[in-house]
RNA sequence: GCGGGAGUAGCUCAGUGGUAGAGCGUCAGUUUCCCAAACUGAAGGUCGCGGGUUCGAUUCCCGUUUCCCGCUCCA
């Protein structure tokens, strides 16, 4: 194991992740994109396995789970109706003092509020000196009050009329004329207001108009939740079920880093499962459990997971936990599990105005199921594989070796086939056991450089396997199959070779363990 | 978004106001053959991008962009 500062082995993952065609930034010889990558050839192999295992273990173990696969384009007031729109529009404004960001409306109306204040206390005064005392009349008589009233009207015409025109400078000015000063730092010195927008907006259709314009879906689960009542009925699904999907989603995230830890573009594996209200806290832990074997099915140390329970929950929410993963950069949330409630299709129901119910044929009623959502995002997954996998090792003979320890089964190349030399007819037999194998996995053939140097390539991008053709294999028919992590070998018979590499590299050990 | 650090070959990094370097890697060949061997040869860089100063800038200055770290943010 490497004894480098965690920083320092983060960085060489990255290095290691681009010169073996797992990551590369996008658009890299335009001067990149910040954080937006693009998978290489074994990056690609490597996520479409941790893909493919989620999906067995949600959709092919599960007979009550479905899975589905919706368009990124969505109506646009799905979005409206599940609290994206809303809850991610603000104008925002840092002090450059205090480094707060402050939501420019909040300011303002804190500034409007101690206006307001000023009022109260004269007309509290007022009270006290006189015994029949008016308010309505002191409030439109009153000099001081009527300047203070004006100062709040002008503002918010003005504040309404700049949000209205969408003039972010406006709002900056207003801030700047109004004096308002940082809470905490007690200064003026802004930064511009920004509008922070969480989603992504295109125009659909040739022209561009208002009214055309649609979002890049911020996360997949929408497009469960709208296609629910077309599951349920088509596949006869009988509650409790699920629905899986996996697929892009889009966030403007306004910091987003850590290489492919938060991306703009990112790809999330979902599984919503519908419930009778008043189960969901039993299977929000049933899930809980579920998702977290999941993890442990790998065959990481224990200790590099750990739950974390949300104290403060999101509106839609009454339970909710992530599932952290040790990452180079310490604790991070790997997945998300919630207890949704009847939130989402409530929404959609409202909305759209259609009922998105499920009935009961034993209780003869029909009710808005509860949700239970499992949540995990394939490229952390990626990145937790890819961190915990590599290992700088130090051999007995002194020398170094770079080694990905991946489980087998989602290793990019599954098997190399190696002939000794390139001379005697090892190459022509080595080249027949291939075209065998290729059937079966994803091999490679290698003839380049010595068989050390063609192991050590392998080892480097996690290939389980290696297949060595050998002068005894002229005369007896057998190779010697090198296992990764033990570097050890064993003799097999040629025509043994695929059926052995086949029982090692399943994904059947890992499933049955779930 | 603020602050700090960085950007030179595929990777890790030297270096200099005057024609661009190493190690490893890659490719071709010779030779050896079971854990990054050796030898020969080759390819590969407008020194992140733009502007300024200068006779001349990879080097100095300004801007910008990307990455890493801290803060901030995070349905």
């Amino acid at each position: 194991m490497s004894n480098q500062a965690p920083e320092e082995v983060f960085k060489s993952i990255i290095s290691h992740a681009k010169e073996y065609g797992f990551v590369f930034q996008s658009s890299e010889i335009y001067d990149g994109m910040s954080a937006v990558y693009d998978y290489g050839q074994n990056g690609a192999e490597l996520k479409k396995n941790i893909r493919d295992y989620w999906w067995r273990s949600m959709v092919q173990m599960n007979e009550n789970i479905v899975g589905i696969d919706s368009a990124i384009f969505m109506h646009p007031t799905i979005w409206k109706a599940s609290g994206h729109v809303d809850a991610f529009n603000d104008p925002l404004i840092d002090n450059k003092d205090s480094k707060k960001r402050y939501r420019a409306d909040v300011l303002i109306e804190d500034h409007i509020a101690k206006i307001e204040g000023k009022i109260e206390k004269e007309v509290e005064k007022a009270a006290k000196r006189f015994e029949n005392f008016d308010e309505k009349m002191f409030r439109s008589t009153n000099p001081r009050v009527q300047e203070n009233q004006k100062k709040i009207d002008d503002i918010n015409a003005r504040f309404k009329d700049a949000l209205e025109k969408n003039d972010l400078a406006e709002v900056k000015q207003i801030i700047v004329d109004l004096e308002i000063v940082c809470p905490i730092s007690g200064s003026r010195n802004w930064t511009d207001v920004r509008q922070f927008n969480l989603m992504f907006s295109t125009q659909i259709g040739s022209v561009t108009d208002e009214s055309n314009t649609i979002y890049l879906r911020p996360e997949t689960a929408q497009g469960i939740f709208v296609n629910f009542l077309n599951v349920q009925k088509t596949g006869r699904m009988k509650i409790p079920f699920g629905i899986a999907q996996t697929g892009k989603a889009f966030r403007n995230e306004i910091v987003a880093r850590q290489f492919i830890f938060r991306m703009r573009e990112f790809e999330q594996m979902e599984m919503q499962f519908f419930v009778k209200p008043g189960t969901e806290m039993d299977w929000y832990n049933k899930w809980k459990e579920t998702r977290m074997n999941w993890h442990h099915s790998l065959g990481f140390p224990q200790n590099m997971h750990r739950f974390h329970d949300h104290i403060k929950l999101a509106h839609y929410a009454n339970a909710a936990c992530d599932i952290e993963f040790n990452f180079p950069f310490g604790f991070k949330e790997l997945e998300g599990i919630h207890s949704r409630t009847d939130f989402d299709l409530s929404q959609h129901e409202k909305f759209s105005g259609k009922k998105l119910q499920y009935f009961d044929p034993e209780d003869n009623e029909s009710f808005v199921p509860y949700v239970v959502e499992t949540s995990i995002g394939l490229d952390r997954m990626f990145l937790a594989i890819l961190s915990q996998s590599y290992k700088e090792e130090k051999l007995e003979d002194g020398s170094d070796r770079v080694v990905l320890n991946l489980p087998a089964f989602l290793a990019p190349i599954k098997c190399a086939i190696l002939p000794l030399v390139k001379k005697d007819g090892l190459p022509e037999k080595a080249r027949e056991i291939m075209d065998v194998l290729k059937y079966d996995h994803l091999c490679v053939y290698e003839e380049k450089d010595s068989i050390g140097k063609r192991y050590r390539r392998q080892d480097a991008i996690g290939t389980p396997y290696c297949i060595t053709v050998d002068h005894q294999t002229l005369e007896d028919n057998t190779v010697t199959i090198r296992e990764r992590d033990s570097m050890k070998q064993e003799r097999i018979a040629v025509d043994k070779a695929a059926s052995i590499v086949s029982e090692k590299v399943d994904m059947r050990a890992a499933l049955k363990k779930l």
